[in-house]
DNA sequence: CACGATTATATGTCTAGACATATAAGTCAA
DNA sequence: TTGACTTATATGTCTAGACATATAATCGTG
């Protein structure tokens, strides 16, 4: 409390600037647990009065809180902390070969099997398409020392991304392929857990029956779809780890 | 281009407001790739002009577009379209009984465990604290339609949260409880694969060696563990689902 | 040419107003 | 009591300015 104004003295050392404190100052009332959930914020002139700012200033700090979803405004009533709506955490799912350097391994990629084909009714299950078009079936592994990391099965519908036809994924993997050339506007995630078959088994150099984590990814752009990737991960030695998101 | 200002008349079916539509303007852009990864996107004086309004109104369009990281600013060389960073997701791990009830299933829980102990060094490893305090051990499963459907084990410090003490853990889940009693600032999830041993297919009726995920989740309130869980689903009926975020 | 000083400029923050709009709360009649 | 109307009020958006600040670009000098 009470560390209110000290900005009227412009010379001063005034590293954060006055709306941001202010925002700081409600965010920490609220993750402290000072305000809790469903407590009403002083109101915008009250917050004026305070910090012996204009509206427009309070109402920057505010902004930005409702738009973290950390606060809830509404008109003619005041604004509320939200009480902790549902437990979501950002999941960064990194290109593979930046998650393989990062730790401090060496990269490397075998192209297993790549054709192009008329999208199989299978395919365009997987796909979410309608008509058979053309698409490019990709069987691929990455590494780190050596040692097999994941393995990757993707198909790329060329209706959406017809540049892929001529891209050379011996060399380049296909999703760092499609991270630079494609941008996507929706992507998908779906993450389960089998055990590994004679096929993955041997991809993966682990024992028939071994857990493996699978991340399933469809990525559109505008309501097109762009590509439908399986990524199989041995499960006793990887981990996907999502941090944080308060709430 | 150049649906530019109508809003001079002020009485008008004007549902968007400007500055809204200036930032879905500029995100079509960014997003259909007319302006791709790099390119420098108009100064705020040369959107004031297309858009016949004020510099504050251009600025808070930006300035959203900035704090979701589609662009990025700098002083005196403008503002331009973000690269696309990495592939991130928002993972929704919602509330069990939540989750359940939402698949139009009927949520049962059973307790099966729960014991006041001194934290043993397993315990502390796990919450990562180095004193030897009290903490509640609990061991439970959450059904959905009488199959079960995930095992919890969770670890609560009751250093930060004493107040676990005196609640009934056989007639509230610990996870529904705690997010009611205690807000936390911080959170990490560990998504894994396992196969399923003798304890845990019994308890979630599923073969022995069938795949498994597991989620870790460690929960802190500033600097301090609030309570570390352990969650097994059934790895080849569960699905943990991440939507969207455009990059 | 290299390097330090100067300048121009785009963004960052802020003000003191204004009108719009949704809605909680109060008022009044059936 | 209930429903319809009115009013007060907090937020939502916007303006036309202002000064601050970081820095790209230019200029000048050794």
């Amino acid at each position: 409390m009470s560390l209110a104004s000290d900005r009227t003295k412009p010379g001063a050392a005034n590293k954060p600037t006055l709306y941001k404190r202010i925002r700081l100052d409600i965010e920490t009332r609220i993750l402290t647990g000072e305000w809790p959930p469903g407590h009403r914020i002083p109101f915008e002139h009250q917050l004026m009065a305070r910090y012996r700012c204009s509206r427009m200033t309070v109402n920057k700090a505010l902004s930005e809180l409702a738009q973290a979803d950390l606060i809830e405004r509404r008109r003619r009533a005041g604004t509320f902390v939200r009480r902790p709506q549902h437990i979501s955490a950002v999941l960064t799912i990194a290109d593979i070969r930046a998650e393989i350097t990062a730790l401090g391994r060496s990269y490397s990629y075998q192209l297993i099997d790549c054709r192009r084909r008329t999208a199989t009714s299978a395919d365009r299950a997987r796909l979410g398409v309608t008509t058979a078009g053309k698409v490019i079936a990709i069987a691929c592994r990455h590494s780190g020392d050596g040692v097999p990391f994941a393995v990757e099965d993707r198909l790329i519908d060329l209706a959406t991304v017809p540049d892929a036809a001529t891209a050379d994924f011996a060399r380049e993997p296909p999703g760092s392929w499609l991270l630079h050339h494609v941008p996507w506007t929706e992507a998908e995630h779906t993450i389960s857990a089998v055990v590994a078959d004679d096929r993955l088994a041997k991809a993966l150099d682990i024992a028939v029956g071994a857990p493996c984590l699978v991340i399933d990814r469809y990525t559109w752009r505008s309501a097109r779809t762009v590509t439908a990737v399986r990524l199989h991960y041995p499960g006793e030695t990887h981990r996907l780890v999502a941090r944080f998101k308060g709430g």
